[in-house]
DNA sequence: ATTGGACATGGGAGCGCTCTCACGAGCATG
DNA sequence: CATGCTCGTGAGAGCGCTCCCATGTCCAAT
């Protein structure tokens, strides 16, 4: 009866999409048992079930998500901040890994990703409002720095969230999920160390995060367990330009560098063509170690680096994310990945 | 009674947030007026909007987007749909490019990014569900094959969307915003046939996307015009390994080819590799033009491309949609940007 | 036969908001 | 002085859903 005599084939753009009375009505059925069978479908009758399955695809019937939050306090979407001020940092496949990550961590279940670019809208205390205003279930933050100043008011919102990186205040019991930093960059250290390497550099990340930080302590830690001066360090940006105006720096410093460890796949490339363009050589004069482990360009030269399993990471962050969303007492322990050394030819004359 | 004796010193994990009836009565207005205040605050007394004003700030109010959803039927976000099935494409700058514009383009708006990794998920029906359903205001829809098969069905829902790359199906009056990949590519021919090249080649993309089929035709249109020979096709997937295997093709079927023209950068790159393994020069033996401009990495040979301006391709396609969402009803015109020929080195060795 | 539990069902309230409408006050017009 | 407005305001309905609770039904246990 809502059908006119309308000779047009879709002349209404909006034809109101069938509601929960709607679908009951056409089952034959009341609206709970509707909802019921909807929703898992406890406590109700196969033929109720069957009959409600029916109207579903009869009419196309999708439950309204506002509606639903409305009562439930569930949004079914969480928030992926991305903590930079300039939206172009999503050139770095840093976070096109952390993307790839939270997304199959999604895929089966029906929540969605709001992308949260925190400091680049301009106002960052948006982002807290954001989160805290319950739009989402539950925000994984990434890339978070030491002045960001909203982790605490974040951890105390109680909005279930899960840090990819390890939190600066790890007492206010957020969980995170990370890397194993300090290991990987004393690996670095170990392997150049093995190498024959003596006289070492290395180019940090910003030290206002905790992988740059932990990566120096390991770098560091590294050259004391082998027995190596601490030699020279430059601060880069986790930026290619950055690593290699770091690397000039620590040519500068010491002209007999013979290997450096950048703490990041983007900054050791930069630093290599620092090298190179102080007319050293990778690796014969310089052995070059990066972080990450990104997939090379083609063409390249293929780089000794300390894998972390980003996308495998993400993903298990936004797991953590989802269990915590649906069971929000319980404490979790940070999950750590061990970096492994992947070595290649920037480091070794002979490999790959 | 889920709460234990907990003496942690924020024991409230959800003190519920204000609702409007509470800022109104705060206020001392009614619920009305304090609706009206919140919305822009037409027919509303000076006094009575201080008053309102400063409640939200008392209470920190954030109005209920569900609530307000269900009633308005407006959700303030838009989807941003990448319609592929390897959620690692958002590798490609390309993506990351996309992001950044349509982040842009929201930036003073309260509307959120939805991210639809559409072929990812595995079920491509759900994608096409999930935006019917009404759970967004709009969608952009990225990177569109020819088989997709649901542009219609999307086009017939009268959900505001907007394409970035023209669809296939033009006469849908479905809305788009495209790079003029004819005349990009006509300009890459001339070029070449400027520079004294003469055996031409091209690594085309995949022919179900309309860049690429624009892209194949506007070379055979640029040869034309100047004279040449159409030369070899090969067909590559806008992968640099694509371009690679591609160009292998190219080379082997004219040992003697001098040009080569990429419908992507990172099939030029691919395609540099394949000349330059073949044992011949780039650009001395073969002259090689991409289509992108995206940044080079550093150390790379600047690559001669055709400039598409993405970032502001994807800015105007959210200003586009929001001016749908805003006014459904008005037939916009497609917005085409005129591509740019970038003259580096991989195409003339004097240059850059 | 009687009780009682387990189960399927429907009625109704209410989530927090917007929006229509009616109303009174203030003012200019006839 | 009556009439028509514009304007600010508040009461109330209702968006589509979930969930609590009361009701009805059936079967096992007494």
């Amino acid at each position: 009866m809502s059908e006119q005599i309308r000779p047009s084939l879709r002349a209404e753009p909006a034809r109101p999409s069938p509601t929960l009375e709607d679908l009951a009505r056409a089952a034959g059925v009341s609206r709970s048992t509707a909802s019921r069978a909807i929703n898992g479908g406890s406590r109700v009758s196969p033929e109720a079930q069957a009959a409600v399955d029916d109207a579903v695809i009869a009419l196309g019937y999708t439950p309204n998500r506002a509606a639903r939050s409305l009562v439930t306090r569930r949004t079914s979407s969480i928030a992926l901040v991305i903590n930079e001020p300039d939206a172009r940092v999503m050139m770095d496949p840093f976070f096109a890994a952390v993307i790839t990550g939270v997304t199959e961590a999604l895929r089966e279940t029906d929540m969605q990703l709001v992308l949260l670019m925190s400091r680049a809208g301009g106002d960052p205390s948006r982002t807290v409002r954001y989160l805290r205003g319950g739009h989402v279930d539950g925000a994984i933050v990434v890339s978070h720095h030491k002045a960001d100043g909203w982790t605490e008011e974040l951890a105390a919102s109680g909005l279930p969230t899960v840090f990819i990186g390890r939190p600066w205040d790890t007492a206010l019991g957020i969980h995170y999920v990370d890397v194993d930093s300090f290991q990987g960059a004393r690996l670095a250290a170990l392997h150049l160390a093995a190498a024959g390497r003596t006289r070492l550099g290395t180019v940090t990340g910003p030290l206002d995060m905790t992988a740059a930080a932990d990566r120096l302590a390991g770098w560091q830690a590294g050259l004391r367990e082998a027995g190596l001066p601490q030699g020279p360090v430059a601060h880069g940006d986790f930026t290619a330009a950055g690593g290699t105006a770091a690397a000039d720096l620590l040519l500068a410093q010491d002209g007999r560098l013979d290997g450096i460890f950048a703490a990041s796949d983007l900054m050791a490339r930069g630093a290599i063509l620092a090298v190179q363009s102080s007319g050293r050589a990778v690796p014969g004069d310089v052995a070059v170690v990066g972080f990450d482990d990104h997939l090379p360009a083609p063409g390249e030269l293929p780089l000794t680096t300390i894998n972390q399993p980003m996308v495998e990471i993400a993903a298990e962050a936004g797991r953590l994310l989802l269990a915590d969303i649906e069971d929000p007492g319980a404490g979790r322990d940070p999950v750590i990945y061990p970096a492994r050394l992947v070595v290649r030819a920037s480091s070794t004359p002979q490999a790959d």
